[in-house]
DNA sequence: ATATTGTTGAAATCGTTTTTCAATAAAAAT
DNA sequence: ATTTTTATTGAAAAACGATTTCAACAATAT
């Protein structure tokens, strides 16, 4: 819990930012949740120990999380941004409840690799790939 | 080129809905569109030979047409739907290029199979799956 | 202490999609 | 054929998440 800190510190020092009070309570409240978070999520939570923060900072504070790979911006496919950890987290990919919106990661590694060599196979060079499975989970059959 | 307007037709039946020239001629313009294509490409195309029509009306016949298992909405990732031919275009995945925005269908058997296996791994029922591969295409490196 | 300049947050704006509603037109009833 | 019924249309308005604007503020440098 304190190396992502420090990547916010080094960030601040390196690009001439600035060490506010708002985006050291939006990473530590965004660390203390687990799970994929709404903006909105996001905000409420902060403002519980910060009430005058404004939405508007943590578009802003979370959009610079995914620059520093602190959070990584998912989408359930409903339009609404989602984030997750991504410092320290591996790549996985995500089984969506179509009922309750539950959302598992999972990962195959198999996977991983047909993936690489399909998009070799038409001459991609692959960045990366985002993967959700629909499906009902095992608590809503 | 004749049996999507046959589906058309039998929706009109079944459901009292009514046969109108512009649901007639989105029809025509997305099945001779071959690719991905936005609410505003659609109803840009439908307005050649039919400029009256406007773009809500394109929205909710796409709607329709997708509820008809006629076309598929899919996202790049850039918060614009796309539409898709559905009816006879069995399932596919997307490589998306992230220099020109390219897509290219692709689709790899031994994926889909895993993704079943996965899963079912994890108690879902699986209903379906997006996934995504994002890279640069040939053209662009 | 002061000057500088990055940051904040409310309000305004944006772009896509949905809803509303009066006018229209397709199908049913006469 | 005419009238009635009711689904459909399309413009305007609203909803929605996300972004931009800008004056007030506050962190850092001088």
């Amino acid at each position: 819990m304190k190396k992502e800190f420090e990547i916010l510190s080094r960030a601040i020092g390196d690009r001439g930012l600035r060490r506010t009070a708002q985006r050291e309570n939006i990473l530590k409240v965004f660390l203390a949740m687990e799970g994929h978070f709404s903006i909105e999520n996001i905000c409420g939570e902060a403002k519980k120990q910060f009430p005058s923060i404004g939405r508007v900072t943590v578009y802003r504070t979370m959009k610079l999380f995914e620059e520093l790979g602190l959070a990584e911006k998912m989408d359930r496919g409903d339009g609404i941004a989602r984030y997750e950890h991504k410092y320290n987290h591996k790549h996985h990919d995500h089984l969506v409840c179509v009922k309750c919106g539950a959302c598992i990661e999972a990962v195959s590694p198999q996977i991983e690799k047909l993936q690489e060599a399909l998009a070799k196979k038409y001459g991609f060079v692959p960045a990366g790939h985002k993967l959700r499975i629909f499906g009902i989970c095992k608590n809503c059959r």
